[in-house]
DNA sequence: CCTCTTAAACTTTTT
DNA sequence: GTTTAAGAGG
């Protein structure tokens, strides 16, 4: 097909080139604001153009954001609807969809739950004190990190026990029993049930490997794969993405070597630079010219990147307006550092016309947000801070989650220690390591023991065991409901009866008060997921899909946008993103670069990270550093950053500002009082307004509400063979709306409350409840 | 088994 | 300065 779609003539000659090359294999490198995206989006309305189906594309992004934006402007180009069933997410969500459908392949029950990080960490400290280890000497994040790292390179528990050159290394470090906690850690998980964020991209893996007819399903149903932000994949991604080129052997990967900045969580650029020999016959595109940024800013950037050794050689440039010298600022303190900021802000705000949410600030670190926040509130000016603690990473929050995944998954250990005895009920420690290692010992889960608790060997108080019988009654209850109930109901009866509701309720206290408005937000956010996805025509919507979506949640995803504030977040969430002016604070040695920072390789990534940062400006960028900063509660002294003097000086101006007095002093007076506390509040209060704002209004979901017929749960677990109401039989062949043609294998209770397995030609096997179901009989 | 007080660790970055 | 872990006492 020819270049007839006039869509293509917005590109520019080489991009025009990368989306039209769809005979194979194809690297494109492409720098900072070259039309990374551009190229990407265009190139899947171009397979659609050319006849690809929806389904037979799969595109790989680094965050769910990033996905919704593309299928946004997929729309726009080529009509609505056209991308919704593309395959389009990031590795996690995708992988995941798929391994909810496979997993009893690989002996994980499809009601796997997910273990977040914290989840993670709090199995590996179990594992260590039960191992009796010293828990100075085995620190349990370094040793997650390591087990995460040494996952991404689909090294298993196995092979790690049986390679000397690991263990001695292990032995060197003083950790020889790394190895059997990384061990037991992968047993804890598959026992549970569980998977963290590792095990998704590793049973993908060995889903296919070990499953060649199910890896060619999936191969051969994707006809093109495309995966952004290349640099930053790691091995198993590269190795799953393999498998799946395997048949069509149709791929095209983009990236930026300059911007690889998540080598930490095991990103590893050979990937790239070696994508060449890994597909020989692949062809490479090079994306050289800027679009994004002034001529100054991209020469700069360059400047700095140009001192890194190891990268692809390319020239960025830059056709734009010259533009703006960037501005170098040197603040006594951290608070006068904001104070310059929120100035500056509100000059460019009055004077340039700029819109707030033109404006980002980006730091090194989460902790470094507080005195921006402080300065833009004292200015009243509007803001978002972007990652920190989350939203779902709230104690009160992770507790409600924790009844889900227990629910789901009554298997799930961590949830299971974080339930069982909140809201008190009289089951210590004491008892749940009983249960826990009795569990441990006979090889099960713990619900497995819980639920024959009379039949172990455990030493428990009567009384302790009829408050533990109680409890595995309410979860039960909770269970037995789930196929009467939507999860909407489901959780507000879960946070009342557990008795959650009452404890939050009776603390009236400032911090108590904010925790309830947390939890109603949660309870919105839920039933706002019931209603899109009882929009999207989902037949039913299961609890596990909710736990998936917010476990899967990034920094950048979970924050939404208002279009008119302020943007704080760190270099790395601001990857891929763009505004008219950029602030890089806390430009200091020891904090960017970080002061963990030693190695050769580890510098050149912070200075991939201070590119990634710089890149990000079109028109305007403030480089700002203070001479001292509050840290550990002590003022500490600074000097300016290293990166700072490897801009070449002819883009830089120097400015010590005359706005510099006025705001100083302000800044110190500050400091003693009460703001600090209430900060927090404040903050809150913004981010509950902000959400209740975009929710809908407070009809609790009459339009969910179901035909309500009282049905005793056992009525819906025996399997029968025809349904009257809606007339079906095992066997029959129906079209769905959505799923298209596929046979029904099972009818599973009566009358209005049937639910069908079906066999779909193209979705695999679904679970339809009859009355929300969209379809004919054929 | 629970709760209050004190101590220490904490800040890289995140799916 | 903040948050979480550990220990003592009830």
């Amino acid at each position: 097909m020819n270049t007839g779609f006039n869509y293509l003539n917005d590109l520019n000659e080489m991009q025009h080139k990368a989306v039209e090359y769809c005979d194979g294999p194809s690297l494109v490198i492409a720098s900072a604001g070259s039309g990374k995206t551009r190229v990407l989006t265009y190139k899947i309305a171009h397979l659609l153009n050319l006849g690809y189906e929806p389904w037979s594309i799969l595109a790989l992004t680094f965050t769910n954001k990033a996905a919704n934006v593309m299928k946004e402007r997929i729309e726009k180009l080529i009509g609505e609807g056209s991308a919704r069933y593309i395959w389009m997410g990031t590795f996690h969500s995708i992988f995941l969809r798929i391994l909810r459908n496979e997993c009893l392949s690989i002996d994980f029950q499809p009601n796997f739950t997910i273990y977040d990080q914290s989840s993670s960490e709090s199995l590996v400290k179990t594992i260590i004190k039960e191992s009796e280890l010293d828990d100075k000497v085995y620190n349990h994040k370094t040793i997650l990190s390591k087990i995460s790292n040494i996952k991404s390179r689909l090294i298993t528990p196995a092979s790690y026990s049986s390679n000397s050159t690991y263990l001695q290394q292990d032995r060197i470090s003083q950790t020889p029993m790394f190895h059997v906690i990384y061990q037991k850690y992968c047993e804890r998980c598959k026992l549970a049930n569980a998977m963290d964020f590792d095990d998704i991209l590793i049973f993908t893996f060995t889903l296919f490997n070990e499953h060649p007819e199910i890896k060619e399903k999936y191969s051969s149903r994707f006809k093109y794969i495309l995966v952004d932000e290349y640099q930053d994949t790691n091995f198993v991604q590269h190795a799953i993405v393999y498998q799946l080129s395997s048949t069509n052997n149709k791929l095209c990967v983009v990236g930026d070597d300059s911007q690889s900045i998540y080598s930490f969580r095991g990103a590893n650029l050979t990937n790239i630079l070696k994508f060449n020999q890994v597909y020989p016959e692949s062809k490479l595109f090079k994306l050289e010219q800027n679009y994004r940024s002034t001529q100054t800013i991209v020469d700069a950037a360059n400047s700095v990147i140009s001192q890194n050794k190891n990268k692809i050689d390319k020239t960025a440039f830059s056709k734009n307006e010259r533009g703006d010298k960037l501005c170098l600022y040197e603040a006594t303190s951290d608070i006068e550092e904001g104070f310059y900021v929120a100035n500056r802000i509100v000059k460019l705000h009055e004077m340039q016309h700029l819109d707030y949410s033109s404006f980002a600030i980006l730091y090194r670190t989460n902790a470094q947000s507080r005195v921006f926040e402080e300065a833009l509130r004292n200015k009243s000016l509007p803001y978002i801070v972007y990652g920190g603690l989350s939203f779902y990473q709230r104690k009160e929050i992770k507790d409600v989650i924790s009844y889900f995944r227990l629910i789901v998954n009554h298997n799930d250990e961590e949830a299971f220690k974080r339930s069982v005895n909140y809201p008190k009920r009289g089951i210590g420690l004491t008892t749940i390591n009983k249960i826990i290692d009795c569990a441990v010992v006979s090889g099960q889960g713990v619900w497995d023991v819980l639920s024959d608790i009379q039949n172990f060997d455990i030493k428990i108080s009567n009384s302790t065991l009829q408050k533990i019988l109680g409890f595995i009654d309410m979860i039960e209850g909770f269970t037995s409901m789930m196929s009467e109930k939507n999860i909407f109901e489901l959780a507000q009866l879960v946070i009342q009866q557990s008795g959650i509701m009452r404890d939050l309720y009776s603390d009236m206290s400032v911090e108590g008060k904010a925790r309830q408005e947390n939890l109603e937000e949660l309870i919105n956010a839920i039933k706002t997921f019931v209603e899109t996805r009882t929009e999207e025509d989902n037949e039913y919507i299961y609890l596990e899909d909710y736990l998936s979506e917010v476990a899967l949640l990034s920094d950048i995803d979970a924050t939404n946008d208002d279009g008119n504030s302020i943007k704080l977040m760190t270099v790395h969430s601001a990857k891929g993103l763009e505004f008219n002016t950029v602030f890089v604070a806390g430009m200091e040695e020891n904090i960017f670069p970080s002061i963990r920072s030693g190695s050769l390789k580890e510098l050149e990534e912070e200075r991939r990270l201070f590119y990634v940062a710089l890149t990000r400006a079109e028109k305007r960028c403030y480089l700002t550093y203070a001479k001292s900063r509050y840290r550990y509660g002590k003022t500490e002294f600074s000097t300016a950053s290293r990166f700072l003097k490897e801009i070449n000086t002819k883009y830089v101006n120097i400015v010590n500002g005359s706005d510099k007095s006025q705001s100083a002093n302000r800044g110190y007076k500050q400091r003693d009082f009460s703001w600090l506390t209430r900060l927090t509040q404040k903050r809150e209060e913004i981010n509950n307004k902000r959400k209740t704002s975009t929710s809908s209004s407070p009809s609790y979901g009459k339009r969910l509400t179901r035909v309500d017929q009282p049905v005793t749960s056992a009525s819906h677990t025996n399997s029968i063979e025809h349904n009257q109401i809606y007339d079906l039989s095992v066997g029959d062949q129906i079209l769905h709306d959505r799923f298209g043609k596929g046979v029904v294998e099972k009818l599973e209770g009566t009358d209005i409350q049937c639910k069908a397995s079906v066999n779909f030609e193209q979705f695999g096997t679904k679970q339809l409840l009859l009355k929300f179901a969209k379809f004919k009989k054929l």
